[in-house]
This record gives C-alpha cells, sequence and structure tokens, in this order.
DNA sequence: GAGCACTGC
C-alpha cells in the first residue's frame, strides 16, 4: 500500500479529533439522556468465551506444574519455543525457575524481559520467594533508574528496553544462555526490536535459547516468524465471559455506555462494572452524568460508586478504584485502557466497552503527531472482555454491533513501530551494526516513509555519513535514552560551554507530561504562575531551564511545585532523567560545563539539535515551516504566544485543532548558517517560496 | 487562545 492510501485509511478509520466543533455536537447529544430516562438499548448475546475446564479441579495449582517436562524438552530440542499461556498460568514465574533447575544458568543467565517496569519488579519479588532467596542476589530485576542484580544473579527480569541498553555493552548478550520474552503479543516498540534483533542473533548463538511468549491469536505469526519454531500451549485460569452486542449501531457510545451501565445496576446480580473510554474528559462528563442520574433515581436503586482511573489521575485518588466495594453497593470504574493491561480490579463482573481507545500518530511527512481516537482491534476487544472473567463467570456488553467486530475491527492493533517517530530506533540498530533497514526483517516493516524520514533526520544531525555509517557523534548520541534531536542538543553543547543547562532542558523535555499544572477552576492563576518563569521573551526552553533551576533552589521541594503550580510527579522524574544523564555525558566523554547566562550559548546548542525544525514568521502573522514548507502556529502555551519572533525554533509539532508548535525559542537566523552550513543556505533565508534545495548522495536510501 | 491514550530507555 502505497503512503498516501495507507495514512489516509489511517485518518479515514479515526472517528473525530478533538475540536470545538465535535464538542458542541457531544454536548447537545448528553442532554438526551435527560430528556429520556428510559431509553434502552438493545443487545444480542452472541457468544461466550470459554473458561478453562482444569480451573474448577485444580484450583491451587497453576496450570504450567503439568507442562515441566514438556516445556524443558521443547527448549532442549529447539532453539526457538513460541509459549502460548493465557494470563494466570504461570509461565512468567515458573518457566524461568525449571530452566534453572534443568542447568541452563550454569553457563550463563536466563533473563526475561517484561514490557513493564511495576511487573518486572513484582515478578522477581514472587519468584524470588518462592526460591527463598533476596531479592537481588539470585533472582533479580533491572529497569531504568534501578538495577536490583548482583553477580550471583542467574533469573533476571528486565523491561525490554532494558535489554536493548545492555545489548550496548555486550552486543550478543553473551551473559545470557536463555533469553524470554514475554507478552510479545503486546507489540511495544522494544519488543518489536527486540525481535527482530534476536532473529539475527540466534543465527550468530547456536548456544543462545529463545522463548517467546504470546497470547493465542499471534502464536502462528511468532512462530513463522522464527522459521516454524514449535508452539507449546499451556492452558490459562479464565472464568466464562459471556459476550452481549447492540442490536444497532450507537452513533453516541458516551451516552450509550451511560445507559448500559444503568440498566446492569438496576437489573443484573451484584458484581462491579468496569467502562472502558477513552480518555480524561470523557470519563469526567460520564462521572458527572452518571451521579446526577443516580441521584434523581434515588432510593428506587441501590448505592453506585463512580470511580474514574486514567494515568494523569494522582495516585492516592487512582487507589479508590482498589478499596472493596461495600455489601449492597455497586461500583462502576470508568477508565482509559490503563485498565486493559495495567491495572487489574479484582471483583469486576461487567465489562462496558465503548470500541474506542485513544492512540498516537506520527505522520512522516508533515513531523506532525496526533492523538486519535481510534477504533480497538479484536485482539483489544478480547482482552478487555477478559477483564470481567477474573474471579468469576463475566459478562461484557459491546456498543457495537457483531457486523461491526467481525468486519470492521481490524484483528490486532497496529503495532507501535508502524505509527512513531523511528529516528531512535534506528540509531539503536545501527549501533548494533545493523545497516540495511530498509531490508531488515522486521515482524512488521515499518513503512518505508518512517524510515526514509528517521534515516534523513540523522543524516541531517551528522549522526549518519555520506553512506549511512554512524559516526563518531552518532555513537555517542546512541549512548542517551531520548530522542536523537535531544541527544545531538546535548553533545554539541560541549562545544557551548552550557553541558549542565542542557542536560537539564532535555530532561524536562523529554519527560512526556507537561511540568505546568493548570486546574480548570485556576487557570488565571497557573498562567500567572507560569509567566513568572519567563524574564523578558527568552523562550519556552529557557523557561522549563529556569522552572527546574528554582526548584532546585528550593530543595526540590514538593510545597513549592504547589505553590507554583508545577507537576510534582513530573520534576520528580526529570530529576532522575537528568542525574542519568549526568553520568551519560560524562562516559561518552562531555564535560560538565556552565554558562547560566549565556542565552546565545545555549539557544546555539538547541539549534544543533533542532536545526530541522525552524520556522519563520509570515506577514499574516502565522509562521511558515523552513525545512519541508508548512503552515504552523505557535501553541498558546507558549511564552511566545503573544510575541511574534521573525525566526524560531520549536521542540515539536503537534495536530490538534491546528498546526501547533509546541515549546518555541526565538533565534538568529545567521546561527543557522553559522551552525548547520551543510543544512542553511543563503537562499533559504532570503526566498522560502523557492524550492528547497536537496542535499545532495544519500545513496543508502536507494531501494 | 489551548485540549492532556499508554508504556519504555
Amino acid at each position: 500500500m502505497s503512503q498516501v492510501t495507507w495514512e489516509e485509511s489511517r485518518l479515514r478509520n479515526a472517528t473525530w479529533e478533538y475540536g470545538s466543533k465535535n464538542k458542541r455536537q457531544r454536548s447537545h447529544d448528553y442532554k438526551f439522556v435527560f430528556e429520556d430516562p428510559h431509553r434502552q438499548l438493545d443487545f444480542i448475546k452472541t457468544s461466550v468465551i470459554n473458561g478453562d475446564k482444569m480451573l474448577q479441579k485444580e484450583r491451587k495449582t497453576l496450570p504450567i506444574y503439568h507442562y515441566r517436562e514438556q516445556v524443558l524438552r521443547a527448549v532442549q530440542e529447539n532453539q526457538v519455543v513460541v509459549i502460548v499461556g493465557e494470563t494466570g498460568s504461570g509461565k512468567t514465574t515458573q518457566i524461568p525457575q525449571y530452566l534453572h533447575e534443568a542447568g541452563y544458568t550454569k553457563h550463563g543467565k536466563v533473563g526475561c524481559t517484561q514490557p513493564r517496569r511495576v511487573a518486572a519488579i513484582s515478578v522477581a519479588a514472587r519468584v524470588s520467594r518462592e526460591m527463598g532467596v533476596k531479592l537481588g542476589h539470585e533472582v533479580g530485576y533491572s529497569i531504568r533508574f534501578e538495577d536490583c542484580t548482583s553477580e550471583k544473579t542467574v533469573l533476571k527480569y528486565m523491561t525490554d528496553g532494558m535489554v536493548l541498553r545492555e545489548m550496548l555493552s555486550d552486543p550478543k548478550l553473551e551473559s545470557y544462555s536463555v533469553l524470554m520474552v514475554d507478552e510479545a503479543h503486546e507489540r511495544t516498540l522494544s519488543t518489536d526490536i527486540l525481535l527482530g534483533i534476536f532473529k539475527d542473533l540466534v543465527r550468530l548463538r547456536s548456544d543462545l535459547k529463545l522463548l517467546i511468549s504470546s497470547a493465542t491469536l499471534d502464536a502462528e505469526k511468532f512462530s513463522t516468524y522464527f522459521n516454524f519454531a514449535p508452539i507449546l500451549r499451556v492452558p490459562g485460569r479464565r472464568y466464562p465471559v459471556e459476550i452481549h452486542y447492540t442490536k444497532a449501531p450507537e452513533s453516541n457510545y458516551i451516552d450509550a455506555a451511560i445507559v448500559t451501565t444503568l440498566e446492569i445496576h438496576a437489573t443484573q446480580a451484584s458484581g462491579d462494572i468496569l467502562v472502558f473510554l477513552t480518555g480524561q474528559e470523557e470519563i469526567e462528563t460520564v462521572e458527572e452524568i452518571l451521579k446526577e442520574r443516580i441521584r434523581k433515581l434515588g432510593t428506587k436503586i441501590g448505592e453506585l460508586i463512580v470511580c474514574p482511573v486514567y494515568a494523569n489521575l494522582p495516585t492516592e485518588l487512582q487507589a479508590k478504584i482498589f478499596v472493596p466495594t461495600p455489601d449492597g453497593a455497586r461500583k462502576v470504574v470508568l477508565a482509559t485502557n490503563i485498565a486493559e493491561t495495567l491495572l487489574t480490579i479484582d471483583g469486576i463482573k461487567y465489562v462496558v466497552d465503548s470500541g474506542y481507545s485513544k492512540m498516537k500518530w506520527y505522520n512522516p511527512k508533515t513531523g506532525m503527531e496526533s492523538l486519535l481516537v481510534y477504533p480497538i482491534s479484536k485482539a483489544s476487544a478480547m482482552q478487555r472482555a477478559g477483564r470481567s472473567g477474573r474471579t468469576g463467570p463475566g459478562k461484557c456488553f459491546r456498543l457495537y454491533t457483531i457486523n461491526s467486530y467481525q468486519e470492521d475491527m481490524e484483528d490486532n492493533t497496529v503495532p507501535e513501530i508502524q505509527r512513531t517517530n523511528l529516528a531512535n530506533v534506528i540509531l539503536i540498530l545501527k549501533n548494533l551494526g545493523i545497516d540495511d533497514l530498509l531490508n531488515f526483517d522486521f515482524l512488521d516493516s515499518p513503512p518505508q516513509e518512517l524510515l526514509r524520514k528517521a534515516l534523513e533526520l540523522l543524516y541531517a544531525l551528522g549522526a549518519l555519513n555520506q553512506v549511512g555509517e554512524l559516526t563518531k557523534v552518532g555513537r555517542q548520541m546512541a549512548e542517551f535514552p531520548l530522542d536523537p534531536m535531544l541527544s545531538k542538543m546535548i553533545v554539541a553543547s560541549d562545544k557551548f560551554k552550557c553541558s549542565n543547562e542542557i542536560i537539564t532542558i532535555a530532561a524536562l523535555l523529554s519527560v512526556g507530561n507537561s511540568v505546568f499544572y493548570r486546574p480548570k477552576n485556576k487557570k488565571f492563576l497557573a498562567d500567572n504562575a507560569r509567566m513568572n518563569f519567563y524574564q523578558g521573551d527568552s523562550g519556552d526552553h529557557i523557561a522549563l531551564l529556569n522552572v527546574y533551576n528554582s526548584w532546585k533552589e528550593n530543595d526540590y521541594s514538593k510545597q513549592w511545585c504547589y505553590d507554583n503550580f508545577i507537576q510534582f510527579r513530573s520534576m520528580k522524574h526529570a530529576r532522575d532523567i537528568r542525574d542519568q544523564l549526568t553520568c551519560l555525558v560524562e562516559r561518552v566523554g562531555i564535560e560538565l560545563t556552565s554558562s547560566l547566562c549565556n542565552l546565545e550559548a545555549m539557544k546555539k546548542a538547541i539549534i544543533s539539535g533542532f536545526l530541522l525544525h525552524t520556522a519563520r514568521l509570515q506577514k499574516n502573522g502565522s509562521y511558515w515551516t523552513v525545512k519541508h514548507p508548512q503552515k504552523v502556529h505557535v501553541h498558546p502555551s507558549s511564552g511566545l504566544a503573544q510575541v511574534p519572533k521573525r525566526w524560531v525554533i520549536y521542540h515539536e509539532l503537534v495536530l490538534t485543532t491546528k498546526e501547533y508548535m509546541r515549546q518555541v525559542t526565538e533565534l538568529k537566523p545567521e546561527w543557522l548558517f553559522e551552525i548547520a552550513p551543510h543544512y542553511y543556505m543563503l537562499k533559504d533565508v532570503e526566498d522560502l517560496r523557492k524550492k528547497m534545495p536537496r542535499v545532495a548522495g544519500r545513496p543508502w536510501l536507494k531501494t
């Protein structure tokens, strides 16, 4: 499929974006709920996902116990084995122990990768208890900012991203005899890169054993990918779940979710409800309406405890979902995708599935990211339904028809590697000596346009040379767990003697969340507090630096954050990243230097990394990007939103209601020639309407 | 004059 049709199909599938038009329409729809409180939805019960029979008989033992010998034989006879173990099979805790008992740890470690930090920690803790050893001794874990292993460690649980970092110093992972890639079906970016690397690695290391653990649906795919590796199936522990679909398509899933929740509450046996929605705003709306409706119904209906949960909700409030429901009451948890895999809530008997979630898409043509409300996949729908059958038989109410499930939904969620900026992925792979990326055997190949865009960027940053090999700068950059533009900014800061300031800015920019807190009812106060960090119109990057340094002067205080409308959680995270970067900077031979008063030096370092992210003011007040010209605007949250500057550099482009530049700083155009003479010529500045000169010679792009 | 799915290094 060509790039254009690929993207168009993505956009067609998306239902709507954030936008004022949409909001009006939706709030109008909400009214409907109040006007017609007796509206009901027609559901059709179609199918039951079967539970496992073993459950009733052998509740006390893990299913995997019966497969010990089979697992060991499969591993002995094959280099690669795919294990299908449903939730609750015990594969993650038991298989590494079996391998240890069978002697696989005599000449190397058994490593087990997890997509998430908490999973790595909790599984390691559990296994160390089972083996009666201290955590960090024979059994340990390794995650970012925390290495809980020792020389004794033979069973090591770690995040998949951590393995990639380990490969910087041990490219063939020679300290391991077995690697188990757990939850491979989740297809995180790191898992996909690992699988690609491992496919090569098993050829180079015939002594290495590889286990891929996946869900049922993807097992064949993994098996085929690894030259038809055998598949071993281990049953899980699951209760049956009844699936109900709506009879007719629902145009408004928010309304439908509310009605369905109330119907379950009024007519179904006790048991808590989990409702899958797409975001915070939606959850707050549904919460409000549900509470209002319940209040109006008064004593006609039992108590309904409404608990919202999403990642940005403070941890204290998130904890509310785990409080057991009192007798006679019912709990309804309104959740984002966070409850699909990350949080497991006991006592859920009913699931209401909107059929949508938010997904981030990166458009390589424009370099813009957007968050779209997007239909979930069948795999995702199964996972959601399964959340109702953890502690007893469950029911799942899907707010879509069986026809749209069967015909419209994709089998699997589009893997992250096909919809994200790949610059960092390329840098990692190049650093591991994988050069021919356009022909690299990915489990699912990213669109060529994504690869090409990433290669182009790395070339512009000087990380790759004319023939596509990693340069010295590129190798330095690869050490940093950051977007390559941020890494380049740090590497360049050496020359401008401001590495100390630049790593602070890089740490803050790489924290996903905004550090500025802006509660709905205190927007004015929050905006005022924010402006205190801007001296004159020095720009958003410097403002971030000011925030961090003020926080530091106030002993990293939580209270200071509250007083200044700063997110404490984000700041702590930035501090951890900053500490890590400080170590790495020394490792790659960059001196820690400070020039706090030299704004020009800092801006030049920033330009070195973000040389492609420049924009120029137009007569009509909007901006035009310099490379790959397109119209963009300064984001209203920027300190420069009210102060037009002729030339700016921006951190990122996001497409929401408009094309916005986020994190903007002014620059002098002559700095561009000084810093990037290979990329900027006088012509670029003089006349933007002329076609941009192309950089000559990128032979590795020829296909 | 904004619009904040979710991980991870």
